[in-house]
DNA sequence: CCGCATTATGACAACGTTGTCTCACTCGGG
DNA sequence: CCCGAGTGAGACAACGTTGTCATAATGCGG
């Protein structure tokens, strides 16, 4: 900047001014000082800028598991969306379900003074956020809840959702219900395999142990595990796959399979529609969850001091065909 | 700090002594530093180090055209991966296939003064770049090219992708075939028509103007299209898709058609090979894209002052099924 | 007990901006 | 011709750090 005040002549003061549009620069200096950003190529130095003014960074932070992964690209998606219409630039990390490194990004981020903080959390213990909340930096959960604070939270019907996935079986003369989930140590994973032992208890039919299994999902682990649940002498006729991970695993496991069970998926995934017979799943918008809680973080970010927010966002039963007969 | 430093009763260079862990500072007082940060919950100011360091700050941006995208979003993953390893995060934004949109956010991302930029282009025009590379800033265009500059560049081998895909199409009969594609505006788009042009000549079937569609691919568009190409008296036998938008809804508009012709898709997507008939692809390793024009970027952010590179991953048809026979 | 190296600490400036204050100059009215 | 208001511009400090240098305290050999 000082550079370009020396070849246009002027302080560097003047050079700020131009720079911000303040008005009570004469014209010509403000053309001469134009010139001179123009041959030099300057650029202001947000940091500074930032730095100087002790206003926002213009960033939030969002801490996904995996950024690759469709359902978190999209949640990212209505993120930007949201932080793009209130100035905001979005700085991502994917935590990979290790709460050291969500840990790590988060702090990160808040060292970097991003205005604001989403986190899908991989661990259950945030108090290491705490510091930086009652610093001012405003925290939103979503998808999952935070450990061992209070915080505002944005959820999905986890519990909900799987009892009607249930239901549906049932209702389609379902008895032996298999269900295939995530690590247990991954909230909406519990969570789902609590609505499941809810959704048989509620239906009349018994909750079987043995009928369940959770864990990572990887082609083996759950071609394995659908190789035991259907392939015993009391094989299940009906899984249902606790996320879209493990539904397509799944999927790619059934295609050669002799038995086929009925399907039901949490969560929708794209061309589940044009599969054969079509994925019936439980839906959520996604893009419903990544706006909501961007919304309420700037809410927080614009001076909302009102007790933190639970909020539960409704998922609905989209009925494709793989939940009503075997496939 | 200077709370910190009050507290602890030393210097407020003697807390930044603590934070970096330089050595000289005897034990008892780094003792009674850190219980003050913990006390007060400090963290120091990265923007502020930065900008007394005047190092780097840490951080790359990603411009693609959109992050939601799966496309984008493996591309995403595979460069956050190779930013971490160089201790990097990485500043997202879409540009929604906008070049001012496009402008917009690079520029932004320099102002912040990310150590390096990828970018996948929107427009043509990048001559607003020369500033900020001349100011040092390195700059990557990847999946398309710079517009109007020379700059390192890492595409895919749209052209012999696609010639590849007709030839596959002939040698199992095909004579008549449709290409869709995305809107001719954009590289990959054009020049994989470009590739179908040529793999028509190669081939020895008559390039007709008549079975081409280039358009922004939504489901109305490609339905459209689709309906005319294979409709008419004299229909096409097989279709080519340009990319993984334009396979998905194809295949949504041909899930219900009397008649269905022979796909292949360039790019390849999800369940593709679930699907019936499971789709044929032209794949390329969208990782090995991310990752090269990371590793690219981070030569360059390293000093490497060679001439600008251009690269070229190579493509592989995937047979599945669904460019053998009709569907 | 002195001198000198070593260790621990602090004062100060600087990174690139911008807010505040001050100053010089112009202009119009009395 | 003087004065006050208005206009355009600069000097300076400060944002939160860290690099450089200076200095005080300590230890050790002679």
């Amino acid at each position: 900047m000082s550079d370009v005040a020396r070849l246009a002549g002027v302080s560097i003061k003047t050079v700020s001014r131009v720079v911000n549009d303040e008005p009570a620069v004469h014209p010509d200096t403000a053309e001469r000082v134009v010139a001179a950003i123009e041959q030099l190529g300057f650029r202001r130095n947000l940091g500074a800028r930032n730095l100087r003014r002790g206003s926002t960074t213009g960033t939030i932070g969002l801490v996904v598991e995996d950024v690759g992964n469709p359902f978190y690209s999209e949640l990212n998606r209505a993120v930007e969306r949201i932080a793009t219409s209130f100035g905001r630039h979005v700085l991502t990390g994917s935590s990979g379900e290790n709460s050291d490194r969500e840990r790590e990004l988060s702090l990160e981020f808040c060292a970097r003074r991003v205005d604001g903080l989403l986190i899908v959390p991989a661990g259950l213990q945030h108090g290491y956020l705490v510091p930086e909340m009652r610093a001012g930096t405003p925290v939103v959960f979503l998808d999952r809840p935070a450990g061992d604070i209070v915080a505002d939270t944005v959820l999905v019907d986890n519990l909900g959702g799987t009892i009607e996935a249930v239901g549906h079986l049932v209702r389609h003369g379902h008895r032996r219900i298999a269900f295939l989930g995530d690590s247990p140590d991954i909230f909406t994973a519990a969570e789902r395999l609590r609505g499941f032992r809810e959704g048989c208890v509620r239906n009349g039919i018994s909750y079987d142990e043995s009928l369940v299994a959770m864990q990572t999902p990887t082609p083996e682990t759950v071609g394995h595990a659908v190789r035991k649940l259907i392939g015993g002498p009391n094989p299940a006729t009906a899984v249902i796959a606790g996320n879209n991970r493990v539904a397509v695993h799944l999927l790619r496991a059934l295609a050669h399979a002799e038995r086929r069970p009925a399907l039901v998926s949490f969560d929708d995934f794209e061309l589940a529609d044009l599969l054969d017979p079509p994925v019936t799943v439980i839906a959520h918008d996604v893009s419903a969850l990544g706006h909501a809680a961007a919304e309420l973080l700037f809410a927080r970010i614009q001076g909302d001091q009102s007790a933190p927010r639970k909020v539960v966002l409704p998922v609905h039963l989209v009925a494709r065909g793989s939940g009503e007969a075997a496939l």
